[in-house]
DNA sequence: CGGTCGCTTGATAATCGTCAATTGATGTGG
DNA sequence: CCACATCAATTGACGATTATCAAGCGACCG
C-alpha cells in the first residue's frame, strides 16, 4: 500500500479525474466542491488491508480503480463480508460514527483510491448545503443498501441470495462503467459465500445450476449473463423446490 | 394516529422535555439546539403505520414513548423487520436518501413521537458544526447498527441470534432509562422470528431453552433476564449441538 | 361464550452445511 | 524447467439445523 500526497502540478488534472468519477447522483458543481478536497492517492496491492477499529478512519475513500470487501470480525474469529465496493463508491461511510466497531476494507486485486480527509469534508459542508445534502444521502443511500442487505439474509432463500448477488453486482458495474454482461469477479467464492450467509459449496453449486438453466455462463471468476432478466426473475419468484436438492439431474422425460 | 403541532404556551416545557429525551450521546448544549426545531407532537395506536415510500418523509422522528418496528417490503409480498426503535432513538434516518425505498414504521404499542422537520434540521446543521457532526454521527451510527445485523444474520446460529437480541434490546433499554431485567416486550414473537430471520416456532423454542437453562424466564411477553452475563456468553460460544435439536430433555442423570 | 390470534409443543421434512476427495491454477525452490 | 505445495473451486454422499405441518391451549375481544 502506497499513499501519495497530492502535488500542486498534478492538482489540476487529478480534480478533473475525481470530478468524473465521482456518482451520477451529485450534481456536477457539488462534484467539482467534492474533487478539489483530495488530499492524497493510494494505491493498494491485492489482499492489501485498511484497518479500521474504532473511528481512527480519518477520511472518506472514493474507489477509483479496482474493489473491495468490507467485513467484520466477530469475537469468536468469524468473519462476514458485509460489502463489495466498486469503482465511484465511497468507502468508509460508517466512520463518522463515534462508537466502535471493527470493520475491515480489503483490496479484492490492484486497486487505487483518493482519499478526503473528514476534516475537510465537514468544513467544506457547513460552507455549502447541496454538498451537505450530498454527504448526508450518501450515508442515507449506504444505509438503505445495508437494510437492503438485512432482507436478503433476513428473508430470501440461498438461490434467491445469489440472484441478487448478480443483480446489484450487475447494476453496481453499470454505474462504475464497467462490463455488466461479462463479470471478471475480484473476490473469491468464498468472499461471495461469506456476503451471502452460505457456504462456499453451495455458491459453487448454484452456479453451476444456473448453467444448466442457461442463464450465466460460468468460466472460473467470469461469469457472462446470458439472460440477466432471468436472474433478476428468481427474487420475485415463489421458490419452488432448491436446486441444491441433488435429484435435479435424476429426472429425464 | 393524532398530530398536534407544537403552540407557543407549551413550547418550553416541551423543549426541556426533548432534550432529556434525546441521546446522551449528543451534547447537552446540541440537544438544547435540536430541541427548538421540534415542529410537532404525534402520538400512535399499536399498530399505526407511518408509511415511507421513496423518500417521502419529511422529518425526523424522536420515539419519546412507546417502541417502533420498521419492516422492508418484499416484491413477494415478504416481510423482514429491519430495526426495533425504543425512546431517545431516531427514526427515517435513512430517509435523507434520494433513492427510492419501502420501509414502513409500525408503532407496536401506543406511542409518541416528536417531529423535526428535515428543512429545519437541515438549515441549522449549517449554521452550528457541533449539531452537524452529531446528525452525522446520528447516521453513521444507524449504518454501524445495520452491518452488526448483517453479521448476526450472515454468521450467527438460531441461538446466538436470539441472544443477540436479547442482549441488545437490554442495551437499548438501559440508554431509554427503562428497566432492563424484567422485560415487558412490545413485539410479538413474529416480530421476533422475522427480525431473526427465523420463524415463531424456533424464537419459541428457544426461549424455552433459554428459560430450562435459568438465563431467562419467560412469562408471555415478559422476559426476566436471570442472568444476562451468560446470555451474552453465548454469543460468544463455539455453538455446540443446537437446543432446537428435540433428544434434549431425554438425558438424565 | 364463541372466535380469532398469539404462543407453545411435537413429529416430520427440506434446505443447506459438513466432510471428503478431486481437479486445476498458481507459485516456489531446486 | 519441473516437482512440489498450496489454494480455489467443484462435486458427491451424508447429516445437522431449522422450517414446515399440525394440533392444542390460553388470552383477549366482541
Amino acid at each position: 500500500m502506497k499513499s501519495y500526497p497530492v502535488t500542486p502540478n498534478e492538482a489540476a488534472t487529478l480534480f478533473q479525474h475525481c470530478a468524473d468519477r465521482l456518482p451520477r447522483a451529485m450534481p456536477a458543481s457539488t462534484r467539482a466542491v467534492l474533487s478539489r478536497l483530495v488530499a492524497s492517492v493510494v494505491e493498494f496491492g491485492a489482499g492489501d488491508t485498511l484497518v479500521h477499529l474504532g473511528s481512527s478512519f480519518n477520511a472518506l475513500h472514493l474507489v477509483v480503480d479496482g474493489a473491495f470487501k468490507s467485513v467484520m470480525l466477530g469475537e469468536d474469529g468469524q468473519q462476514q463480508v458485509i460489502h463489495f465496493y466498486w469503482p465511484s463508491e465511497l468507502m468508509a461511510l460508517d466512520a463518522f460514527s463515534s462508537r466502535t466497531h471493527a470493520t475491515d476494507l480489503v483490496a479484492l486485486e490492484t486497486a487505487r483510491v483518493y482519499e478526503f480527509p473528514f476534516a475537510s469534508i465537514e468544513s467544506e459542508a457547513l460552507k455549502d448545503a447541496a454538498f451537505f445534502e450530498s454527504l448526508l444521502g450518501f450515508v442515507s443511500d449506504r444505509l438503505v443498501e445495508a437494510e437492503g442487505d438485512q432482507f436478503m439474509l433476513g428473508s430470501l432463500q440461498a438461490t434467491q441470495r445469489l440472484a441478487f448477488f448478480l443483480t446489484t453486482t450487475r447494476q453496481a458495474r453499470e454505474h462504475a462503467h464497467l462490463d455488466a454482461v461479462v463479470i471478471d469477479l475480484p473476490m473469491t467464492r468464498r468472499d461471495i459465500a461469506s456476503y451471502l450467509g452460505l457456504t462456499t459449496e453451495s455458491v459453487s453449486r448454484l452456479l453451476g445450476w444456473m448453467e444448466r438453466q442457461a442463464m450465466i455462463r460460468v468460466d472460473r471468476r467470469r461469469i457472462t449473463l446470458l439472460d440477466a432478466n432471468r436472474v433478476k426473475a428468481l427474487l420475485e419468484d415463489t421458490p419452488g423446490m432448491s436446486p441444491l436438492t441433488n435429484r435435479s439431474a435424476a429426472m429425464h422425460g
